[in-house]
RNA sequence: GCGGGUAUGGCGGAAUGGCAGACGCACCAGAUUUAGGAUCUGGCGGGCAACCGUGCAGGUUCAAGUCCUGUUACCCGCACCA
């Protein structure tokens, strides 16, 4: 029979529409099956539409969650708008627009692209972070962590960004310019509102062990957080005060020969009238508060600082006076803000000791350390130290410590890089905080009755500019009574920063309609943790270490039931120009989704992206290399016209379709999509030799393609009335025992080098097979008069015969 | 500087230490077609060959793209964290 060209377009909508209507892909609420959570991150819906970036990682696991229904488990996999953000709110500004408006228009764009997709995403369950019963719940989470102590307000040297006019988190900084305009960033004193995400640092590491992340997602957690062991050292001074300073090399204690303490340092207010050149101190202080993070980075390598003339260190170990610099190489945020020098052993001390002519003393034998500082901690031993002359550096640690503790003069002390979250912005678009600030009563919290606090309608939504969130100049908003006191209050005008709304949504997902709780206890007792989360590495420290932090709260407080959020996490590598440079608008190589469905539909596109390489690797777009994809669905379309009438597999490709059940099966978990599909491709060439196909294998070949183009497998299967909708079908399983063919190929070397190939019989015994190596002419005659010495046999695959 | 990653045909990429280049693109030849396109069949790392080929130099092994040591280039992240 004689099948028209297979039309997409038609056939696609079709097929959309009855999975719609049908609600096809709803999860259900039945607690009692097996389930699987399945969780994509949530597109920000920007103007530009969708990226052809965003489908690698939603077909990716929509493969896992088609898969695993078809293997009987009650799969949730949801979608929703991560819609606070900067880029809709300066859209907002610039075409006098209300943000509310874009952000509708935006996601209606970005949700037709993603069914035109055939996504199988739940939008039962669809959540909007803008949306006030979802932004409810991130501010009855915000008060939780307000009334355990975690949320804090503080004045602190912020990131102020020159264009934005609005604080930025460590994270938002890069390089010294703002992540988002690319505008020089300075610091700033504000009072901002903060996370103690600190009080979480160890159970944030400690906690990776629970779960099943990929390797290079734990390192760069762990290297974030930073954690450092080492000693707290007390230094007596001239001035009277004992100096605390921190050290991870407190072996090294006997080269200390000067002190360094930041410009931020408390003491230098304290020590004014003792230090002689305090002008020169100030001026330094002024100019280190004036460098932008730029210029900081800039300088990195040169080393600045001044020597505080009149108050002197004392080394504990050895009484021995010596200078106190201060320097902007220490910073105020880290350890103590002060530290011993060891120019010895420390590559920044080093230089600052050669720049101010410091002496350098040797503690570790090893290195030169007149060239350079001698940082090796595995090979050296001590010298000139005293007590500790002739240990290891690793003896010398426990020994020295164990020294300070009983001379009360240090203790063992664990530091972290990672810092506490700044959690306010200036900026209309985003969260209103529920607070309300009193005179009497300080800050109170909103009355969470009083939930969802809404985004008011303003004027202006430009931050002004002594850089307030543009609420503040909504009076009748701002002026409230104090819930605690009755007096007149005010209340808080920051919003919170995009990440709020992403730092827990997958919990929404559960019950994304209760107005209860933030979900029933039912529902996330039942469906957390996430099975399987996707992700690119741009978020693998941010929004990871956020969500988790947040979630081991709600776990403490006992909000939900499970101490980590994600039970597994994977990365997907980026998608790049056809010129292999990073997509973007200024570099016109931008590919549009849109235009890629038009031409060639979405199961070519599916199958493209997923073919097109490595799924953890970044792979450029090709836009003649798609083309192969639509050929494969054009195939298995005309593989209508060879069908036989026959059930089951046919003698010839019986372990060719054993074998693939298996590789495809098993390439799906192992994330190696490019494999799967170069499978299903060899076996339709192996059928296409053949010429004909079964039912049987027809209907096997559907239901491992159709993850991967779902609509072309499912018009398939109605097109030949195989029964019921392919969705509802079960996942093909194989026989371990039929994935071996007969004969096999056998190389045969010698000394390692290849011979000849034989076919010879799966179960020959190794005496049989290597008797028919040696008969083989081309190897009886390169063993002839030579001694074998040794002989090599991998049953179905070699034989080496090494001769000497 | 530190941390992570990558390097294989013309291209994207495959290879539990055991046949390097699966699968696809491009290309070449043939079939079909009035022609083009589409489709189908075959070929396709280099070399006439022996052989040589996985960034480079060594090493381990009967056997190395894969393991070890060193080295180069590129990509990503962090960047004075004591």
């Amino acid at each position: 029979m004689k099948y028209e060209k297979y039309d997409f377009a038609k056939t696609e909508k079709k097929w959309q529409t009855i999975w719609e209507e049908k609600q096809t892909f709803a999860a259900s609420n039945d607690f009692t099956k097996p389930k699987f959570y399945a969780l994509v991150e949530f597109p920000y819906p920007s103007g530009q539409g969708l990226h052809v970036g965003h489908p690698r990682s939603y077909t990716a696991l929509d493969i896992v969650a088609r898969k695993r229904r078809l293997q009987g488990y009650n799969v949730l996999y949801p979608m929703g708008w991560d819609a606070f953000g900067l880029p809709t709110e300066n859209y907002a500004i610039k075409n006098h627009i209300h943000p509310e408006i874009v952000t509708q228009k935006n996601v209606a764009r970005f949700k037709q692209q993603l069914q035109s997709l055939g996504l199988s995403f739940d939008w039962s369950r669809e959540i909007n972070t803008t949306d006030p019963n979802y932004y409810k719940w991130t501010q009855w989470i915000f008060l939780q962590l307000f009334k355990k102590g975690l949320a804090y307000k503080k004045m602190t040297t912020v990131n102020w960004c020159t264009s934005c006019k609005c604080v930025l988190a460590n994270e938002e900084v890069v390089g010294g310019v703002c992540e988002r305009c690319g505008s020089p960033v300075i610091h700033k004193e504000k009072s901002q509102w903060m996370l103690k995400i600190t009080a979480y640092a160890q159970r944030l590491i400690d906690d990776l062990d629970k779960v099943n992340y990929i390797e290079r997602v734990k390192i760069s957690q762990k290297n974030w957080i930073g954690r450092s062991t080492g000693a707290e050292v007390s230094f007596s001074t001239t001035a009277g005060d004992d100096l605390l300073i921190y050290t991870t090399r407190p072996d090294t204690l006997f080269g200390a020969t000067y002190m360094v303490i930041s410009p931020e340092h408390p003491y230098l207010k304290k020590w004014a009238d003792k230090i002689e050149n305090m002008d020169a101190v100030k001026a330094y202080q002024a100019e280190a508060a004036q460098k932008s993070d730029f210029e900081r980075t800039e300088v990195a390598k040169d080393k600045t600082g001044v020597e505080l003339k009149g108050v002197r260190g004392i080394n504990p170990v050895n009484g021995k006076e010596i200078p106190i610099f201060i320097s902007d190489y220490v910073l105020m945020t880290y350890g103590t803000g002060a530290i011993m020098a060891v120019p010895g052993h420390d590559t920044r001390d080093w230089d600052f000791a050669k720049k101010f002519n410091l002496p350098i003393i040797e503690v570790v034998k090893g290195g030169d350390v007149e060239k350079e500082a001698f940082t090796d901690c595995e090979t050296g031993i001590m010298v000139n130290s005293g007590f500790l002359d002739g240990l290891s550096v690793e003896e010398a640690k426990k020994a020295i410590v164990k020294w300070l503790e009983e001379n009360k003069k240090g203790t063992p002390k664990v530091n972290y890089k990672l810092r506490d979250w700044v959690f306010s912005r200036q900026r209309y678009w985003g969260e209103p905080m529920p607070i309300i600030i009193c005179d009497k009563c300080g800050y109170v919290p909103v009355p969470e009755e009083e939930l969802p606090l809404r985004l008011p309608e303003v004027d202006s939504y430009e931050p002004t500019d002594n850089g307030e969130s543009p609420l503040a100049a909504m009076e009748d908003w701002v002026n409230v009574k104090c819930p605690c006191c009755g007096g007149p209050a005010k209340r808080e005008t920051d919003t919170m920063p995009q990440w709020a709304g992403s730092s827990w949504y997958f919990l929404r997902y559960v019950d994304p309609h209760n107005d209860q709780a933030l979900a029933s206890k039912e529902a996330l007792n039942y469906w957390m943790p996430v099975d399987w989360y996707n992700g690119g590495m741009e978020h693998t420290t941010l929004h990871l270490l956020y969500s988790r932090f947040w979630h081991k709260f709600l776990y403490d407080i006992g909000v939900v039931n499970t101490p980590e959020p994600y039970a597994k996490r994977t990365s997907h590598g980026m998608i790049l120009g056809e010129n292999g440079e990073k997509m973007s608008k200024s570099r016109g190589n931008v590919v549009n989704p849109d235009d890629i469905i038009k031409e060639y539909g979405a199961d070519t596109m599916r199958l493209y992206e997923m073919f097109i390489g490595d799924f953890e690797k970044a792979a450029p777009w090709s836009s003649a290399s798609i083309k192969g994809c639509r050929r494969f669905i054009d195939r298995i379309w005309a593989l209508q016209e060879i069908l036989t009438d026959e059930e089951g597999y046919s003698k010839e490709l019986e372990s060719d379709f054993h074998k693939t059940v298996k590789k495809v099966s098993e390439d799906i978990e192992a994330m190696k999509y490019n494999t799967a599909i170069a499978a299903m491709m060899a076996l339709l060439n192996d059928i296409q030799a053949k010429g004909s196909i079964t039912k049987g294998e027809y209907k096997t070949l559907l239901l491992l393609l159709n993850p991967f183009a779902p609509h072309v497998t499912e018009e398939i299967w109605e097109n030949q009335n195989f029964g019921g909708m392919l969705n509802q079908q079960s996942w093909p399983t194989y026989d371990e025992s039929k994935c071996v063919d007969a004969t096999v190929e056998v190389v045969v070397q010698v000394t390692g080098k290849i011979k000849a190939r034989l076919q010879m019989p799966v179960d020959i015994t190794k005496e049989q097979a290597l008797a028919m190596a040696k008969e083989n002419e081309a190897v009886a005659a390169l063993i002839a008069g030579k001694t074998i010495v040794k002989e090599i046999y991998v049953p179905g695959k070699l034989i080496n015969l090494v001769v000497r």
